[in-house]
RNA sequence: GCCCGAAUGGCGGAACUGGUAGACGCGCCGGACUCAAAAUCCGGUUCUGGCAACAGAGUGUGGGUUCGAUUCCCUCUUCGGGCACCA
């Protein structure tokens, strides 16, 4: 082997070995078990940033670690290509977003391959292949079939300039992003898929998902969120009839039907027909309505918006007292939620306290807390007022506890034929249109006689065109005749096709089913998914934590329950990857469009007063940037740092290195450099001492019961770093611990000079569990330092080696002793002392005696192995 | 606003099940090598007092449980993620 270490010849020659045998290609074999070892695949945004490189390097970390443990590993890669920003990048450089995306691909597949990643990549694909996303379109038509997929209208965001409908994303401070112009909301039919229909099982199967993290679970739960209440029916009074025309009922769902008595008014949605056939002779209500038509519909901006109502002057009657109860437009409450109408009970529920404080309405206690109930019409609110109690002013329900309360109103209230008891959900359906070019056609097709026609199995895909550019203004495949124009295909007559486009969550939501059967053209899947699924090990960003992850969960259901698949749940464990965080700085100048900067290019300096200034240098001189905080790399907010200059400068098994020692997967990590030197420099170290040692010649194996103290204390160091690493790879995934261990074991060989024949072979026995042990993390220079510690076989075939268990054996223990809590002294007790000689070991020690002060111990407690508390 | 996390030296982090706080690395300080620099090697490095031995304090805030709390419970603060059309 070379004297010195040159990263990119070990690293060019590695993976051309690697190449050449095609050594990550995965085949089925029933023989050996499997694992399906995926990481979320990127969106193809023109380069890697940290956060790929982190989620890639975990992957591969586990993929090569359990190919050493014996396992038939299969680890795969594809793009997640269909998506917004190739159609802003094509606005802002006139070509197709396809163009784009495929240059993209090409980028950043080359990216990866440089770092040396165990992919098969004969299963790649990209979700915008016509022989990928034609099975989107094959399982949308059969879950049409079968009213899991269905046609409603669904409330977007609508940009009244460009006339087009705008992302979440492209709604900034309430404006359209290249506009300026206040958004609407604007109701459209669109595509849904009944995920509520699964809701129960999506929850309930949470609990089978032990290899996940507890958080990610709770968030689904929450996110779900089942709660059990009752529906309750107000019937109009007469007013109301008299405005909606027919005799009806206002229903809402609540979880405190307890608190029946208690409603002192009725809010309802903007929407609402209520409200829009009040607002018909009212001008002044029809301008609040047309308010709260305005402004985003992020849940996030309704949420904290300020609560505004106005009455509708109707009325409804309450279902027990036959009192009219007056009928208000609220801005939060939700018509795409529940029934989008709430009763108010400003004794029992914040929310409704606030607004009923605001608009004067009178308040009604009606439960009894046991810690304080609402008494002064003006008093704070204090959550003791939500509390569960006994009821009061409640007819005769009064006297009730909760439960019993709730279930006589509800039994009550199904005698009336009001009410009853129900079960409902936060969840909502999952709408899939889009109305934008570059995702997967909708295969329908408008027909002015036979209506919404499928497209015919045998006429899939339909193929989206790849030549467009949008401008910003519409989707382009509504003006393009060539796509749209097409014959019905049941009557042959003239027809139009569906331009509309699915969420790219579709399509994310069974790629990881296709890598098994990537080659497959007449079937979604075949019988090769049912060796690889589900995935033992998927990695991703915290971020996914609820929507990507709860669609894919959803979409796995659907295929069992079509007889396509014989599992429910698509992956065993998840590993949630923290985020690496960079800083955000923008820029947006008065009444144009915001801007982002990298932080690369942005420098600071003081002002006179001495507040920080942030600034970017552009062609007309600096330019004053904003500090928005941290946040994770993206695309969007132009933070990502790309991996290709660390790569370049220290080669892939430094920056992988680097990356994995920074901290453990899932914490949150905030972008530094500092501290890539510590991760070259220790890889120099590692080749200095195998070059070292095998310069001198040939070493042969320790032999046990004959080595001296200094060569069993070595041994002892490997075989804990072994057993440390084999623990914190796999099991706890905390590599940076493991790497520490490797770091401590390779001071101790620096520190061991025995050149004898047995401190030589004991040497060598440490080296090979040091690169054994890092060969899943830097396998470039492990495959060579292998070669060069004379390994049988090539690195890539060697098993995990076994950790020695007499190595690890001792003869002594050190013992802490503390007095009342705080640490005094050591003793060295034989390892196999009783607890009585621990004790007495302890109580002897000279300074122990010194902090009891001559007082008698209280109390001893003994932890065997580890410490001594003497309480006095 | 709601749901979920996080907070430990100058910095990244360690302490896994309640038992020695600061492993390992970065940075910094000192030394060796060198004409010099880089690289490398050796030593030191939580804070306060002390020449030292040593003592005291210390894991975002305030409280609680315990012989013992970075770890468990409650309060608050700050930061990050998600909130259904960014992916």
């Amino acid at each position: 082997m070379r004297e010195s270490y040159d990263p990119a010849a070990v690293e060019r020659a590695a993976q051309q070995y690697w190449d050449e045998r095609r050594v990550f290609a995965a085949r089925e074999d029933s023989a050996r078990p499997k694992y399906y070892c995926l990481s979320m695949f990127p969106y193809p945004s023109g380069r890697l940033h940290m956060g790929h490189v982190r989620n890639y390097t975990i992957g591969d970390v586990l993929a090569r670690y359990m190919r050493m443990q014996g396992y038939n590993v299969l680890q795969p890669m594809g793009w997640d290509a269909f998506g917004l920003p190739a159609e802003n990048a094509a606005i802002a450089n006139s070509m197709p977003p396809a163009q784009w995306t495929r240059q993209n691909i090409a980028y950043m597949r080359g990216q990866m391959k440089a770092l040396g990643l165990a992919i098969d990549w004969e299963r790649e694909f990209a979700t915008c292949d016509a022989a990928y996303y034609h099975w989107n379109q094959w399982l949308f038509l059969r879950m049409l079939e079968r009213g899991i997929a269905y046609r409603k209208t669904g409330v977007v965001n609508w940009d009244p300039v460009d006339q087009t409908v705008l992302a979440n994303e492209q709604v900034i401070d309430g404006r359209g992003w290249r506009t300026g112009a206040p958004v609407e909301k604007r109701e459209i039919p669109m595509y849904y898929l009944n995920i509520t229909r699964y809701a129960d099982e999506l929850l309930r199967s949470l609990d089978e998902l032990g290899g996940w993290p507890e958080r990610v679970r709770v968030m689904q739960a929450n996110w779900i969120g089942r709660s059990e209440g009752c529906e309750i029916s107000f019937p109009y009074a007469p007013d109301t009839r008299a405005a909606v025309g027919v005799a009806g009922a206002l229903k809402v769902f609540t979880t405190r039907a307890d608190t029946l008595f208690g409603v002192t008014f009725m809010a309802v949605a903007a929407e609402h027909p209520i409200a829009l056939a009040a607002a018909r002779g009212d001008p002044r209500l029809a301008a609040f309505v047309e308010e709260c038509r305005r402004g985003s519909v992020m849940e996030a901006d309704v949420a904290t918006q300020e609560k505004k109502g106005m009455p509708t002057g109707f009325h409804v009657l309450h279902p027990f007292t036959g009192e009219p109860l007056p009928v208000w437009v609220a801005n939060y409450v939700l018509m795409g939620y529940g029934e989008g109408a709430v009763m108010g009970v400003p004794a029992h529920d914040e929310r409704d306290f606030e607004f009923a404080q605001r608009n004067a309405l009178p308040v009604v206690t009606v439960v009894g807390s046991p810690r304080g109930a609402y008494q002064e019409a003006l008093a704070p609110w204090i959550g003791a007022y939500a509390e569960h109690g006994e009821l009061v002013n409640s007819g005769q329900f009064s006297g009730l506890g909760f439960q019993a309360a709730v279930d006589g109103i509800a039994a009550a209230l199904e005698v009336k034929g009001l009410g009853r008891k129900r079960v409902q959900y936060r969840l909502r359906d999952w709408g899939i249109s889009r109305q934008r070019y570059w995702g997967c056609p909708i295969p329908l097709i408008h027909c002015a006689g036979c209506g919404q026609v499928p497209v015919p199995d045998k006429d899939l895909p339909v193929v989206l065109p790849e030549d467009l550019v949008p401008d910003g203004s519409g989707n382009p495949l509504a003006k393009t005749p060539s796509f749209y124009e097409c014959a019905c295909p049941k009557c042959g007559g003239p027809a139009r096709r569906e331009t509309d486009t699915m969420d790219t969550f579709v399509d994310s939501s069974w790629y990881f089913l296709r890598f098994a059967c990537p080659d497959d053209k007449t079937r979604m899947v075949d019988e090769r998914v049912d060796y690889w699924l589900p995935a033992d090990q998927y990695i991703g960003g915290i971020e996914h934590a609820i929507l990507h992850l709860l669609y894919s969960r959803f979409w796995t259901k659907v295929m069992r329950d079509f007889g396509s698949l014989k599992f429910g749940e698509p992956f065993t464990k998840l590993l949630t990857q923290g985020m690496v965080l960079n800083h955000v700085y923008s820029h947006q100048p008065p009444g144009g469009r915001k801007r982002y900067f990298n932080p690369a290019d942005v420098y600071t300096r003081r002002a006179q007063d001495g507040a920080q200034i942030a600034e970017v240098a552009t062609a007309d001189g600096p330019l004053r940037v904003e500090h928005e905080g941290l946040g994770k790399m993206s695309k969007s907010e132009g933070n990502g740092v790309d991996p290709e200059g660390l790569v370049a400068r220290f080669g892939a098994d430094t920056s992988r290195l680097f990356m994995m020692f920074a901290a453990p997967p899932e914490q949150t990590l905030e972008w530094s450099d500092e501290g890539v030197q510590g991760a070259s420099r220790f890889i120099r170290r590692l080749w200095h001492a195998v070059h070292g040692h095998v310069s001198a010649g040939e070493a042969s194996r320790p032999v046990a019961g004959t080595l001296t103290r200094e060569q069993r204390d070595l041994r002892r160091v490997a075989h804990q770093a072994l057993a440390k690493a084999t623990d914190d790879i796999g099991r706890r995934h905390h590599f940076n611990t493991a790497i520490a261990a490797v770091m401590e074991l390779l001071n101790a060989v620096g520190q061991f000079a025995d050149a004898s024949p047995q401190g030589r072979a004991v040497r060598q026995e440490a080296l090979e569990i040091a690169v054994l042990v890092l060969a899943p993390i830097t396998p470039h220079v492990c495959h060579a330092l292998w070669q060069g510690l004379g390994g049988p076989g090539p690195l890539i075939d060697v098993p995990w080696p076994k950790v020695d268990s007499s190595a690890l054996a001792q003869d002594f223990h050190e013992i802490v002793v503390q007095v009342n809590g705080k640490l005094r002294g050591h003793v060295s007790v034989p390892a196999n002392s009783d607890e009585a000689t621990v004790r007495e070991a302890a109580l002897a020690d000279e300074r122990v005696r010194k902090f009891m002060d001559g007082k008698p111990p209280r109390r001893v407690i003994v932890v065997p192995g580890k410490l001594v508390n003497v309480v006095v």
